[in-house]
DNA sequence: CAACGCCTTCTCCCTTAAAC
DNA sequence: GTTTAAGGGAGAAGGCGTTG
C-alpha cells in the first residue's frame, strides 16, 4: 500500500528526464498518475476541518499525544495544542484507516503521509480560490444591473477598497464607507484593516447592529452562494439539480456542515473580494489566517453555543435541505 | 423498454510565473 | 535556487436523449 501510487509513472522514475507523455505516446492522453486517497482526504480535510495547519507536524505531534494516552496530559497542553489535538482526532476518522496505518509508520513515513495530506489542503484551496475569482463578481452583482465600473472576471486589481462595490462589502464594521475620508484612506492603505476585524458583507443584507453582534452574523446571501459554490457545486447557486456530476459534499459523504467550513467559506470569499493576487495565509495585507481563526474562535467559543447552533441549524436548511428534517 | 453514446459539469494535475 | 500559487487544460462522472 506504501508505494502504490507511484504505479504507472515509471516515465518519472528517477525525476531524470521528465518527458510530456503526449510525446511519447500515440492517442489521446492517459492518466499519469493514479493520485493517492490520502490527497483527496487532504483536501476535505482543509475545507472542513482545519484549513490552516502544518499536517506532518499535526500527525507527529498527535501520535505523542495518543501513545501518552491519559487525559491529564490533554490538561497539561495549551489552548492551540489542544485544538490541534482536536483536529488530528478529526483526521483519524474522517480519513479510514489512517491511525493503523500511523502507528505502523516509521517518522519518515508519517511526514510523507502528512505530506500527501498537505498536498490536499493546498490544492484545493487554490482551485476554490480559483473557481471563486470569477464568480464571485456575478454574486455581487445586482440583479439585471451591470457593476461600475465593470469589473472583469479575471482581473483582482480593481476590486477590494478600489472599488465602490466591493470596498462597501469589504468594510469594517466599525468603519462607515460613506464617510469620504475613511474610504480614501482604506484605498491608499492608511487604514489598514486586520484579519480580526470583519467586514460587513458577513452579515444578513450586509448591514451590521452594533448593540448585537449576533444579529445577521454569518447569515449572509454571499456567503450561501459561496458555500454552495465551494461544497454543493457551483450551479447549485443558481439552478436545482443542473450538475450532472457530485459536488465537494457530496463525494466526501458530508451530510451537514461544519464550523471550519464557514470559516473557510468566509475567508475565500474575502478574498475573491480583495485585490490581493495571491493568496497567502500570513501576509498582512489580505490577513487571511487571521481572519480565520478569529471566525473559528467565535464558533468554537462554548460560552456563545446557543448562537452557534442556531446559526449551524439555519446553515444546514440552506445549503443541506435533503438532509435537514422538515420541523 | 433497454442500452448506448453524447454532452455538460466538476475536479485533478501539470506548467508557468512569481515571490522569497 | 527553492518554494508557492495561478492558470489552463484534460479526464472523469453521470444525466438525458436517441435509437433499435
Amino acid at each position: 500500500m506504501s508505494n502504490s501510487s507511484e504505479g504507472d509513472s515509471s516515465w518519472t522514475a528517477n525525476g531524470q528526464k521528465r518527458v510530456h507523455p503526449s510525446a511519447l505516446e500515440l492517442g489521446p492522453r492517459k492518466k499519469l498518475t493514479t493520485q493517492d486517497p490520502l490527497v483527496h482526504r487532504g483536501c476535505h480535510f482543509g475545507r472542513a476541518v482545519h484549513a490552516f495547519c502544518n499536517v506532518p507536524t499535526l500527525l507527529t505531534n498527535g501520535i505523542i499525544l495518543l501513545s501518552e494516552g491519559g487525559s491529564d496530559t490533554l490538561e497539561s497542553l495549551t489552548v492551540d495544542e489542544r485544538k490541534e489535538f482536536v483536529a488530528f482526532r478529526e483526521l483519524l476518522r474522517v480519513v479510514l484507516g489512517l491511525e493503523s496505518r500511523l502507528m505502523a509508520s516509521s517518522k519518515e513515513e508519517v511526514v510523507e503521509i502528512g505530506e500527501l495530506i498537505q498536498k490536499g489542503i493546498n490544492g484545493a484551496c487554490a482551485d476554490n480560490t480559483k473557481g471563486m475569482k470569477g464568480a464571485i463578481i456575478d454574486w455581487i452583482t445586482p440583479k439585471g444591473q451591470a457593476l461600475s465600473p465593470h469589473i472583469p472576471r479575471n482581473v483582482k486589481s480593481g476590486r477590494g477598497f478600489n472599488h465602490e462595490h466591493t470596498g462597501a462589502l469589504l468594510c469594517p464594521t466599525g468603519l462607515d464607507w460613506t464617510n469620504i475620508q475613511t474610504r480614501t484612506k482604506l484605498m491608499n492603505g492608511e487604514i489598514q484593516v486586520p484579519g480580526d476585524q470583519w467586514p460587513v458583507f458577513l452579515y444578513a443584507d450586509y448591514s451590521y447592529d452594533p448593540e448585537d453582534l449576533w444579529n445577521g452574523l454569518l447569515w449572509s446571501g454571499l456567503l450561501v452562494s459561496a458555500y454552495k459554490h465551494i461544497f454543493t457545486s457551483p450551479s447549485s447557486i443558481d439552478h436545482e439539480l443542473k450538475a450532472t456530476r457530485s459536488g465537494n459534499a457530496r463525494i466526501h459523504g458530508m451530510h451537514c456542515m461544519t464550523k471550519a467550513s464557514i470559516a473557510y467559506v468566509a475567508m475565500q470569499a474575502r478574498f475573491g473580494l480583495t485585490s490581493a493576487q495571491i493568496f497567502s495565509c500570513t501576509d498582512l495585507i489580505t490577513d487571511s489566517e487571521r481572519f480565520y481563526s478569529s471566525i473559528m474562535e467565535l464558533l468554537d467559543d462554548p460560552d456563545e453555543s446557543d448562537e452557534v447552533d442556531q446559526l449551524i441549524t439555519w446553515w444546514n436548511r440552506q445549503v443541506f435541505p435533503l438532509y435537514t428534517t422538515t420541523e
